[in-house]
DNA sequence: TCTTACTGTTAACTAGGAGCGAACACTCCG
DNA sequence: CGGAGTGTTCGCTCCTAGTTAACAGTAAGA
């Protein structure tokens, strides 16, 4: 049995020292001694659930991140890296995730590629296959969360589709402003100015699907 | 000082509920006592943080999705919601359907354009755009019923994606045959030989993406 | 109606570990 | 030689994660 939780100190760990605090600053500013955390960095003791969340947001990283997670099941050519790529903000849809993939991709929730973005925006891809120009994913935006923390309208070619698992979301695309919640669907073209802002109170999940419509291609 | 864990319970039972899992089955899986697990959806109790991550795990979400993530803009704006503008094109089913949708297509649950074949499949098409060569839908697999009667493959240009919201399909492709489960997804060159049946006991729903790849178009 | 088999909830309890304070060993600087 | 940093370890306390048991409610048979 594979325990998640046995490389979390040392992940910790490097990310206080790679920003540069030391293990009594970042002790007080979470209220905790300064003994707890080295235990907790030494694995000689597990933080309570609101201490790791505290942690990780001291340090800036989403909890997931902190777990011994496989970046991506069948075929992962990167070894223990456990990137989850956090980047600020991504032009165009169908470059968020640019390696390769195999003729068949088969992801369970557990070994997506993830890709969170500030402003409570996170990507998971669904499928990793040769085809350039797509993305297959699950999209989540907290509360509040929105394609664009500046509230641009984005345009780029081709098409997007997109079905509501849970919550709701406020789209606009050109002039319209629809609201699509649980079990909608939508389509639209894309270089249609358009934009996306969760206004409700929960996160809202939806199943996505980019593709660029690559004329020449 | 803000607990960003006060809903922590209530969403691990919406996210429990949407599963269609009983409490006890999952508590039986995550190898906890089912009154623990009650407690610590109705805020009782709080897990430690393996068991948190065994449940986030096994209900197929990111940890952070847990927590109340809340740092909004304080933007409420949206007064008024000017549900508007949901067109559904007119539809007769082709291969599969015809084209001749808007620019835009938002579809709910009830005005979906329906395609039943026999044997217990059924497609839904969840957005009409002007794309041609592009399928969006949501289908159904009933217990028993096969892409294909026969059981024969199926070839076709371009690539399939999907996405399982509900049940489990056997899908064959090529050499393969993969169990394809809730909250998991796949993609493929459906240049290779596929096929899908439903060998459970519970009908069979997913999202949904064809296309044809188009190359001379 | 009375079982049986589920569902979720609550009460009472306990063992274990989350988290603490204090002392430790070190390095660098005046 | 002080101090003032760094991180680590020991020993303790008290809280709580997680348990079992009994609870109430519903649906399906017989």
């Amino acid at each position: 049995m594979f325990n998640p939780m046995h490389d979390l100190g040392p992940r910790l760990k490097s990310l206080r020292l790679a920003s540069d605090k030391s293990l009594r600053e970042v002790a007080r500013s979470l209220e905790v001694s300064p003994s707890f955390l080295s235990q907790i960095e030494n694995g000689k003791s597990q933080p309570s659930v609101a201490t790791l969340y505290s942690i990780s947001r001291y340090l800036g990283v989403p909890v997931d991140t902190l777990f011994a997670a496989t970046f991506d099941g069948a075929n992962s050519t990167q070894p223990s890296s456990t990137e989850v790529t956090s980047r600020t903000a991504i032009d165009r849809p169908t470059d968020a995730w640019d390696e390769g993939g195999a003729r068949i991709s088969l992801v369970t929730a557990q070994n997506r590629s993830l890709l969170t973005m500030e402003s409570g925006v996170r990507w998971e891809r669904l499928a990793a296959t040769q085809e350039s120009d797509v993305n297959f994913m699950e999209i989540v935006y907290e509360p509040g969360a929105g394609s664009n923390a500046s509230g641009e309208l984005v345009v780029h070619d081709g098409y997007e589709y997109g079905y509501a698992l849970d919550g709701e979301i406020e789209v606009t695309i050109g002039e319209s402003v629809l609201n699509l919640s649980k079990n909608q669907s939508i389509g639209f073209d894309s270089s249609i100015p358009h934009r996306f802002k969760n206004t409700g109170t929960e996160p809202f999940r939806g199943i996505w699907f980019v593709h660029g419509c690559h004329p020449s291609k």
